[in-house]
DNA sequence: TGGCCAATTTAAAACGTTATAAATTCAGCA
DNA sequence: TGCTGAATTTATAACGTTTTAAATTGGCCA
């Protein structure tokens, strides 16, 4: 059967080292250790001596070893890769750009990648979410726009594969995520604008599906309940509606009775929009209204000095997130640890 | 149909098929093929009998088989991944996001998926270059803010790693780039300042390192030369510059002799920046100046629709750019191929 | 019927790593 | 000296895929 001479079988001490990268089998050939030693000794296992561990360290440094993520990653089952589902929107500035920045500087230094999965792709991002589970395309998962039944997590959370959300669910099962206190920011800016001698603010929310919409309206509702004032819900609108949207409802809302006298804004685009469109009718800021609003950027502040805005850093809050997610991956189950509300920081001369 | 599903102990075909995540062997055993054959089968290999190539088929969709992507990886050496280097600027609204939705479009119903190599921390991101070729982490690249001896370009071409730039190099080897021809947007953008009557255009034109900011002014200074008026190149700012520095400095321009009568601005923000600071100084846009700006979101027609703009379509870019790498991944060598220079809409009523 | 070439299919090896189990060394002690 | 057990190191076998080379089938013709 066999044939004891086989051809082109090389003689030596098996295959030639590869001329392209090194391997651990060239640090074994280097060190004269078997494979299996080398691979212990980078890991560090307290089985292989102090001495083996420095000597291996110190040849693969020399020779700018590498280990091959592929090759790890099949046997171990392990990807070192987080993945985050980008929302193509951009009406809050910066939005994508920030909490990936903040991500990968959460990820500097570890073995983690991070590989972005747009999710226009699927119309429910929910198909996203199981592709990537599915074929293990990940280790974690990062993504925003939560909503209180949000589908993605209770898929998620029943697999128990981990994820950390940006914002916060409604359901009984807990999970890992990082929000920023909307409730607050509301609250408080809106006391702001009844401080200013406002009568009737008026709320520009975010989309009904997302949770931090009713944060935001909880917080507002409070402020006026509080003060006993007027107040409004702008209908028809919402953070997400092109500036445009939103400068024409604000002026037309104004050829109707009882006008607001002051805007809460989620976001920069909504303000601009906003003043624009009081602007239309004749209205100047800070004089016949105010706006409070939640900036993500440092626009405002050089082009609408006049806005009072409380300021949202994303890119910690992307930090944030991947700081967790990858204390969940480490097996953290002390969810106290994995939830995080991030504090607006309120103007100090309010 | 689905038979019982068989007992926890298996005949005497091998090892159990493993509960987990079909693979080849999957396949192989229920087809009775060898594995060899239905990895063939599913590269529609011609050797291959159509028969088994369709019988393969079925049952892998039947199954919901996926190739284990870290195996194929391991054994082509084909990571099926392309980088794209991420710049955490914001200057220029939804830089990041756009261009990277487009991308994704491009790889969408390819095998290729977008990992994120954020460049913050690597003055010159040549390191991130080197990283991700001697690592193999990508078969292709992405990066933007071109310069015109860009150190990246250089590197990549000489070990010949696929790549596309945003923006072009003044480098002699040809490379794969896709850029919006600044040069014609300028003069032409430029030459409607002065068809309004102006009689002195001021350009703030990008960071001088990138090529962009050649072509920027390259196209100002055609313009201005051949209606021999004058002219001024705004200096100490540019468009990376924070909108306060570049306000303060339009406001403090006025404050000195011969000030310009209209702004060419590279982006929205500069152009809402420059705004500020004129009406800090009491002058009105379209009134005693004019701007002409570019913009990639649709903010300024919402906001200030006085602003002559032209739209730089950034996921279109992105998308371009998606399509030309694979190309050249692909084996494209014709660099006519490979170039694209996009061409502004200039409005119809100019 | 046998032979030969083409058409199919297959077995075995390999990619670089880690996990499992086994082997080797070596000191301590009776 | 010989035994034991701890401390090291090692061989072997995977992980799931593709590649290389070889084997099997079948058709066709002499």
């Amino acid at each position: 059967m066999a044939d004891p001479s086989k051809p082109a079988r090389s003689e030596d001490n098996g295959p030639p080292a590869k001329r392209g990268k090194p391997t651990l089998r060239t640090i074994a050939e280097i060190t004269g250790l078997a494979v299996t030693t080398v691979s212990r000794a980078l890991a560090e296992a307290p089985q292989i001596s102090a001495d083996t561990r420095k000597r291996v360290r110190e040849v693969a440094i020399e020779i700018g070893y590498s280990p091959d993520r592929a090759a790890q990653r099949l046997k171990t089952g392990r990807t070192n890769v987080i993945a985050v589902l980008l929302d193509p929107h951009e009406e809050i500035l910066g939005y994508g750009t920030s909490i990936m920045s903040g991500i990968a500087k959460a990820l500097q230094g570890t073995s983690y990648h991070l590989i972005v999965m747009p999710n226009f792709l699927n119309s429910t991002n929910v198909e996203a979410v199981n592709y990537i589970t599915r074929n293990s395309m990940a280790d974690g998962l990062i993504f925003s726009r939560t909503e209180p039944l949000d589908p993605r997590v209770m898929l998620l959370s029943e697999i128990g594969f981990p994820f950390v959300t940006h914002g916060r669910t409604e359901l009984s099962t807990p999970h890992a995520y990082v929000d920023y206190d909307n409730f607050t920011f509301s609250y408080q800016a809106t006391r702001r604008l009844i401080a200013k001698g406002r009568r009737k603010p008026a709320l520009i929310s975010g989309p009904a599906d997302f949770t931090f919409a009713g944060h935001l309206q909880h917080g507002f509702m409070t402020a006026v309940r509080e003060a006993g004032c007027a107040y409004e819900i702008l209908s028809g609108i919402d953070l997400d509606s092109p500036a445009g949207d939103i400068r024409d409802r604000v002026r037309q809302r104004y050829g109707e009775p009882d006008p607001p006298d002051s805007f809460m804004c989620g976001g920069e685009v909504c303000a601009l929009a906003t003043i624009t469109g009081m602007s239309d009718c004749g209205l100047t800021l800070g004089n016949e209204y105010d706006i409070v609003a939640k900036q993500t950027s440092h626009l405002l502040g050089a082009i609408q000095p006049q806005v009072e805005t409380i300021y949202e850093d994303l890119t910690a809050t992307g930090e944030d997130m991947g700081r967790v997610l990858l204390q969940r991956i480490g097996g953290e189950t002390d969810v106290g640890k994995l939830q995080l509300l991030l504090s607006p920081q309120i103007p100090a001369n309010w």
